[in-house]
DNA sequence: ATAAGTGTTGCGCA
DNA sequence: CTGCGCAACACTTA
């Protein structure tokens, strides 16, 4: 699952060690995650060379001297640069850049896509992307959650809504926000919205400080130093609440799982916030 | 060993 | 249009 932190982690590495290289040769063995034929693809990137790369919510944006090349890596995937001579056996795409190669590999469902430089918007995903979620100010995060329904966990999942923001960071940027997933957006005072803003940035920024979650590696193969130690809540299924003590359990909610503190993320009730939001709807 | 569970995204449906 | 649930089918853990 990389999300924000993995990606921009990922982006960093890629700036510092793959701008002005070379691709001497591209090969693909699963032509599905590609948005143009395997021979398309690998004529239009053969011979050119790397330039800046950025991200925009989970995906990679790496510029070449032809079309700029778009990466996600679906439910988890590696990008490794390794020796040419040594590489990895599970890899899905990858690019031979003299003696070193850059190979990809992915669980399922990643893509590795190629856009002019000026069409980026055009994109079916890249191009209606939301903003970036450590990006966002408290004043956008009020304007875009203004008129919306449903609840607010499917909403901070949807890239379209906001962009990096994944179901394994989510379960503690919603404990330290004290909201429980199913809240409907409509009723979030502001008080609960400005300590989501600063959950969703806070937690974002602390895990790339610290290189990415743990599952995921870095471009020599290094795992990420976000480990599990520095969840509050999140697959701590059966452990007290480092808040108040009350064992965190995990719900079904719509299509995804949620690890919770039911005490410190009610519904409604507890908190003289959401007392007064509840007596403001009613 | 067989199977359930999993980080994402796109699509069909109401 | 918008929100929601499922399907895509690799790999780990029970």
């Amino acid at each position: 699952m990389p999300e924000w932190p993995e990606i921009a982690c990922r982006t960093r590495e890629m700036n510092a060690r793959l701008v002005g290289r070379r691709i001497e040769e591209v090969e693909v063995r699963q032509p599905k995650c590609l948005n143009v034929s395997e021979g398309t693809f690998a004529v239009a990137l053969r011979g050119q060379a790397f330039g800046d790369i950025s991200c925009r919510g989970k995906w990679i944006l790496a510029e070449t001297t032809g079309p700029t090349l778009l990466l996600n890596l679906g439910m988890g995937g590696e990008i490794l640069l390794v020796p040419s001579g040594h590489p990895p056996e599970a890899w899905k795409v990858r690019f031979r850049l003299g003696p070193e190669t850059l190979s990809i590999n992915f669980w399922w469902f990643g893509s590795a896509h190629i856009v002019d430089a000026n069409r980026l918007d055009e994109h079916p995903t890249v191009g209606r992307l939301g903003p970036d979620a450590p990006a966002v100010s408290v004043d956008d995060l009020a304007s875009l959650l203004r008129g919306r329904r449903g609840a607010i966990k499917p909403f901070l999942l949807d890239q379209t809504k906001v962009a990096g923001i994944g179901n394994a960071y989510i379960h503690d940027i919603l404990f330290r926000a004290r909201l429980h997933p199913l809240r409907p957006i409509a009723t979030l005072a502001p008080p609960e919205i400005r300590r989501l803003h600063a959950a969703i940035v806070g937690e974002l920024e602390r895990s790339l400080e610290k290189g990415g979650a743990f599952y995921e590696v870095d471009l020599d193969g290094r795992r990420g130093g976000f480990t599990a130690l520095d969840l509050q809540v999140g697959y701590r299924e059966g452990s007290p609440c480092p808040v108040c003590g009350t064992t965190i359990v995990k719900i079904k909610t719509g299509s995804t799982s949620s690890y919770i503190c039911p005490r410190c993320q009610r519904m409604e009730g507890a908190s003289p916030t959401n007392a007064a939001t509840s007596a403001a709807r009613a």
